[in-house]
DNA sequence: TAGGCCATCTGGTCCT
DNA sequence: AGGACCAGATGGCCTA
């Protein structure tokens, strides 16, 4: 049942999942990432589904989310138009009020999707791996599962220099990152 | 042509 | 009550 709807949607394959991580680090490779559509309003705030915690973790990693009020999508419309409809019990409404709901109802969770796509295309520029026009968009479950191992491999890298650095008899000069070893 | 990936629709449930 | 979130279904596009 296609009723609204009908939106343009270009779509990259992706490559394999598997060993997305090791391959990007081995290869070493990274690229000015021009695709990818960005969020085109954005705010520091964020939304206020997300929950306290994810919020503070969010702002402390510096994330900007996206706007969701700013942005622009064919729902907004709707919105306004079909309060009288949707305040009467779904029993009463007849068959043009009932199919205006769904349409609202569609509306609002094509935005809702719109939006994770923007947050994924997010995800996928700070990822470790090849950008550019010739290079397939990873895949929504491949971005995942590389930012997973990426944030895996940033913690252990981290524990690595707490390590050393905490080492005693190690002198912590800024001469340190030159030493041989 | 089969399989992967995706967008969209839809009904149910949870939350504010 | 209305909106957000979620998962299943469906169909289209693309690639091997």
């Amino acid at each position: 049942m296609d009723s609204d709807a009908s939106l343009v949607s270009s779509r990259p394959s992706s490559p394999e999942p598997d060993d997305l991580f090791l391959s990007a680090r081995n290869k070493g490779s990274s690229g000015g990432f021009s695709g990818g559509t960005v969020s085109s309003s954005t705010q520091s705030d964020s939304p206020p589904e997300l929950s306290a915690e994810l919020r503070s973790a969010m702002s402390a990693a510096g994330v900007v989310v996206v706007d969701k009020l700013g942005f622009k999508s064919s729902s907004s419309s709707s919105s306004s138009s079909s309060s009288s409809s949707s305040k009467k019990d779904k029993k009463q409404m007849t068959e043009p009020e009932l199919q205006q709901l769904r349409l609202k109802i569609n509306s609002r969770e094509r935005k809702r999707m719109h939006d994770l796509n923007i947050a994924m295309d997010g995800l996928r520029e700070v990822m470790p791996y090849a950008h550019g026009p010739s290079v397939r968009k990873l895949s929504k479950i491949a971005t995942l599962l590389l930012a997973r191992n990426y944030i895996l491999m940033l913690t252990n890298s981290l524990e690595e220099m707490k390590r050393l650095w905490l080492k005693p008899g190690v002198r912590r000069t800024r001469h340190i990152y030159f030493q041989k070893y």
